[in-house]
DNA sequence: TGTGAGTTGATTTTT
DNA sequence: TCAACTCACA
């Protein structure tokens, strides 16, 4: 071997690399060379002798699968091993053996807004009352289901939960219907792989002896069924090797199992562990932020984060006074610093928990004529135009495509309305066929007019027309499309920017099916095409080598590292999320969150908040986060731009709605009372905020804060659920609302200062 | 059947 | 704020 590629690496990451046979837990702090220590072991296995066909690496992402593959061409070049996703992987695998689970192998992959189309449809054949309930929630229960490998036939809803009642009867028909289209959503991928092989003994000692060895990357984000099909692979030889740190595992909400990393040893008991602590990316300051913060967890494996690096300057913490100045701020200090020359675009980062946060910044940006890129924006194969278009292909590619044959039928308009879809759709269930079935034979339906006839007719003509081109090059098929459909002319019939930027959409799809046919010579690849256009996003497409300025979320984050980032809106209801805040295990999954966020700065790191910000259209009052109470004031610089604030500042305390309402002005958020773990001599975020540049000074009393509530306002109560304001007396202390409860508790009148009533939203 | 105005209602993170 | 959906009308 050569010697100078393993020279670079410490014990630590030696002992991991050099790691053969037998399970291996590799523990992997921020920035501790991870990357390097996985390509690294996969290039010493294949030097042991090791067939590459026998190595199977998973990841999490395609964006960490591409770059494992692009590192190990140059370690080991010319080695065909499997590197990809989890469901690229199932994919694969489920090609092969789909008849086994019901499928046949052309089966289309629906992505979560047609497998919600499929929901809804699902929904309206059941005809039942879902006004208290959204099709969307349901699909998410239905995914929670499958991500704890329980099936559509097993599902046993929980006693007195309505959404359960629901639930068993709508999930197994939808997954009939799923089925019936010759369709899988996201999560079946992994559902029918980990059937699959628990199913089949035979199938499973196969798959097992041919994947003799099994790197898991990321392995804190796993979820049951995940966690399911990497055991299977490993019973009989049991060289699996997961990497993960679970102070970074941020996709709990997905169903990843925080258990499967924290109980790894206990699975494998004569597992080998590795950590791998020392930090190389970031400086001594951030990494002390970081570290202290995720010591407020209570659910992780402890572990010692240090580096050689320089101390470097102190995390700042800048408070604003609002998002637009948060934005312009930021924008002005990455341009005196980029105009010059002295940093590049491409050295700075910005960001934020939610999309919707990124408009201000993009102003700012533009303003300062700074070049940037958003990470996830609007997806390009969510586009309507794009999808529009994909549907004619997966319903080439797949008769049985009722979700994509629904999208075209009408697109563009050729006078098929919702009556005659109705009795289309009638027709299909009455001979237990496909809409494309029904379609053929549209002359036989009655109550369809000549004329709806007509059209359906040479729809269906058309489709038949385009499956002839079916084994053509994807390209030609597009174009075949695009020109036989009319869907061209349609998308280019007006000048409107909004079209002609559509059209420009088409045509790069164009582009993209070009390039993959030169990738793909041979007959027959549109269902790899389309394959690869439902399990790819756009995180792929993110350019390192742009020099722009960053912009994404924090989850989009993870893996990543710049010089310079920004963290925007560090605040209550943000960061921790709204919806995340009341949940011991969701708030430590959002301080996870912002601990991605601290260890992907290399040199400099700010954290910042608005005293006011637009949110969802409204103007809002803003408290910090509670998080920013755990940060070791030794290692932050605070700065606060906020004009005379402190006298305001105990007031935002007011309009935190988290917990019972307190008479005191200034109340402490919970991390700070919770243990005693705030910094000493710093009880409260208003005092850390205040340290400068007038902090201290005497409080006048404060304002009170404006009503947040109003008649007719929808409002949640713990106890008794969700229910409407109908009535409101009283002044400030004594203020009361009177409430209807939905589900037949009657009405009942709070007090509000007293009680955790708050708005529903 | 198609279109446009108007309303509503919902808003996390992604394979 | 903004997209999806409804409803009225051509």
């Amino acid at each position: 071997m050569t010697a100078h590629l393993w020279q670079s690496l410490t014990a630590a990451q030696r002992e991991a690399v050099e790691h053969v046979d037998g399970p291996l837990l590799i523990l992997a702090g921020p920035g501790s060379g991870k990357t390097r220590v996985v390509t690294h072991r996969v290039a010493y296995l294949l030097r042991q002798g090791i067939a590459s066909r026998n190595i199977l690496a998973l990841t999490f992402t395609n964006k960490a699968a591409d770059e494992m593959r692009g590192r190990l061409t140059q370690l080991a070049p010319g080695q065909q091993l499997w590197i990809g996703t989890f469901h690229r992987f199932c994919a694969r695998l489920l090609r092969q053996y789909a008849p086994y689970v019901g499928l046949s192998e052309n089966f289309t992959i629906y992505d979560t807004s047609d497998s919600e189309r499929c929901l809804k449809a699902t929904l309206a054949a059941a005809e039942r009352d879902l006004s208290w309930t959204t099709p969307e929630r349901l699909a998410r229960a239905i995914s929670q289901c499958k991500n704890q490998l329980i099936s559509a036939d097993d599902y046993r809803p929980p006693t007195g939960n309505p959404l359960g009642a629901i639930l068993q009867e709508v999930y197994p028909a939808y997954q009939r219907r799923l089925l019936a289209s010759n369709a899988v959503d996201f999560d079946d991928l992994l559902l029918h792989v980990a059937r699959l092989l628990r199913t089949s003994d035979e199938l499973r000692a196969l798959l097992d002896e041919r994947f003799r060895y099994i790197l898991v990357d990321e392995y804190q984000d796993t979820n049951l069924a995940q966690y399911a099909i990497v055991r299977a692979l490993s019973v009989d030889h049991p060289n699996l090797a997961v990497t993960g740190d679970p102070d970074q595992s941020i996709y709990g909400w997905r169903g990843a199992n925080l258990s499967n990393i924290l109980e790894f040893e206990r699975d494998y008991p004569d597992v080998r562990v590795v950590r791998l602590e020392q930090n190389y990316r970031s400086t001594g300051h951030i990494l002390h932020v970081a570290d202290v913060l995720i010591r407020h967890n209570a659910r992780r494996k402890p572990k010692a984060l240090f580096t050689d690096n320089p101390r470097g300057a102190p995390v700042r913490l800048t408070a604003y006074d609002t998002q637009q100045r948060e934005a312009e701020g930021i924008a002005a200090e990455i341009a005196a610093e980029v105009h010059p020359g002295r940093r590049r675009p491409r050295d700075y980062a910005v960001f934020y928990r939610v999309n919707a946060l990124s408009r201000s910044l993009e102003h700012a940006l533009r303003d300062q004529g700074l070049p940037y890129q958003i990470v996830n924006g609007v997806e390009f194969y969510q586009r309507r135009e794009i999808k529009d278009v994909l549907s004619y292909l997966r319903l080439l590619n797949n008769p049985r495509d009722d979700v994509a044959l629904e999208r075209i039928i009408n697109t563009p308009p050729r006078g098929i309305g919702r009556t005659t879809l109705l009795r289309l759709r009638q027709q299909a269930q009455a001979q237990g066929g496909s809409l494309r079935d029904a379609c053929g034979t549209c002359q036989a339906i009655a109550g369809l007019s000549r004329r709806a006839a007509k059209a359906v007719g040479q729809f269906a003509r058309l489709i038949d027309r385009l499956e002839q081109l079916a084994a053509q090059p994807v390209r030609e098929i597009i174009q075949q499309v695009l020109d036989l459909s009319g869907y061209r002319q349609y998308l280019g019939h007006s000048d409107a920017a909004e079209d002609v930027e559509r059209l420009a959409n088409v045509e790069e799809l164009l582009t993209a099916a070009e390039e993959f046919d030169r990738q793909h010579p041979g007959e027959g690849q549109l269902e790899e095409f389309l394959e690869q256009a439902s399990l790819v996003n756009d995180t792929d497409a993110w350019e390192d080598e742009r020099d722009k300025v960053t912009l994404m979320t924090l989850h989009a984050a993870k893996g990543l590292e710049f010089p310079v980032v920004y963290i925007i809106a560090v605040e209550q209801g943000l960061l921790p999320h709204e919806l995340s805040r009341h949940e011991n295990d969701r708030l430590e999954e959002e301080r996870r969150l912002l601990f991605v966020g601290i260890t992907r700065a290399q040199q400099s790191l700010q954290l910042s908040m608005a005293q006011y910000r637009d949110f969802r259209g409204q103007h809002n009052r803003t408290v910090p986060s509670e998080f920013l109470l755990e940060l070791p004031p030794e290692s932050l610089h605070v700065v606060n731009l906020q004009p005379g604030t402190a006298a305001q500042r105990p007031e935002t305390f007011d309009q935190d709605q988290s917990d019972t309402n307190r008479p005191a002005p200034v109340r402490p958020p919970r991390g700070a009372r919770r243990g005693g773990r705030a910094p000493a001599g710093v009880t409260t975020a208003a005092h850390l905020l205040a340290d400068e540049p007038d902090g201290g000074s005497g409080t006048p009393p404060q304002a009170p804060p404006p009503d947040q509530f109003s008649e007719g306002m929808a409002v949640l109560h713990p106890t008794y659920g969700p229910g409407k304001i109908v009535a409101l007396s009283g002044d400030r202390e004594r203020r009361r609302a009177t409430v209807r409860f939905a589900n037949g508790s009657g009405q009942r009148t709070f007090v509000l200062s007293q009680s955790p009533l708050r708005p529903a939203r």
